[in-house]
DNA sequence: CAAAATCTATTTGTATACTAACGAGTTTTC
DNA sequence: GAAAACTCGTTAGTATACAAATAGATTTTG
């Protein structure tokens, strides 16, 4: 059997998920990985429900909610009820929304290439398409 | 710029994580990946103290806390003080935590299996290898 | 058209994860 | 040998994540 946890995807996948969660809040200290996918979404499409904007980044309905939540409190995005359908909530980004994402779109960047800064650019393109797989 | 968020590593690697983690809970309801991680390497140490443990399995001192006191509700794992370090906390699996440990080794390989499926044989030895440097 | 099914958002509960701060014990250093 | 530095475990607070249950609103179906 011999069954070897530091051997195991799982156990791989997480702490290269932790590593880069670190370069991310030496990156972008002002927001999560989650809030700012959130916030750069929103800032891609404009107006969406917020369910729909969980969808589209990976977040059920319960977590995109507290994102949304705590967006809403820093004013970076605002809700509004979708007159067409009572149980929609519509969610567009803010002028400050708008304003702080593109403040920190490079360094996004950054920490894409930061994370992926330990294998060369043939690897980096390799290795990127195989976990597109795995999704 | 152009920054689109399911190009990013890290957004990748979110939604890889979550298909992992459906995949282990599938195969493994009875505990979730940071358990089981925490008590395999149990069974593979024997006895270590809680931060330690910790430590060879990727989680700071708060987290371990918390998984051990869960496992040890569950009478799979036993604590006692370190009569040489009144601060240390040994911990080791009990009789019930090894057995239940063995019963889910299979389990825990077909995981691995599972979850890296959409590669083949070669894919699968580089994805793995790559991984491991971004750790 | 009415019942059933679906979709929307919300709430509650559990489980990671990290930070920061703490008290107590142990080592190191001068 | 006393002060400083470090380590250990704990606690509190914040932020994902998911499941399950709920309430309303809308669509689909018979």
């Amino acid at each position: 059997m011999n069954y070897q946890l530091d051997e195991q995807v799982g156990f791989v996948l997480r702490k290269a998920t932790q590593r880069h969660l670190g370069i991310f809040a030496d990156n972008i200290p002002d927001f999560t990985p989650t809030q700012f996918a959130a916030l750069a979404k929103l800032c891609e499409l404009g107006q969406v429900s917020q369910n729909e904007l969980g969808r589209k980044t990976a977040m059920d309905a319960a977590t995109i909610k507290g994102v949304i939540d705590r967006l809403r409190k820093r004013d970076l995005v605002a809700t509004t009820r979708d007159p067409n359908d009572q149980r929609r909530l519509f969610v567009q980004p803010t002028k400050e929304g708008r304003e702080t994402y593109l403040n920190f779109e490079q360094a996004a960047h950054n920490i894409t290439r930061e994370t992926l800064a330990p294998l060369d650019a043939t690897e980096q393109q390799i290795f990127v398409k195989m976990l597109g797989k795995l999704v």
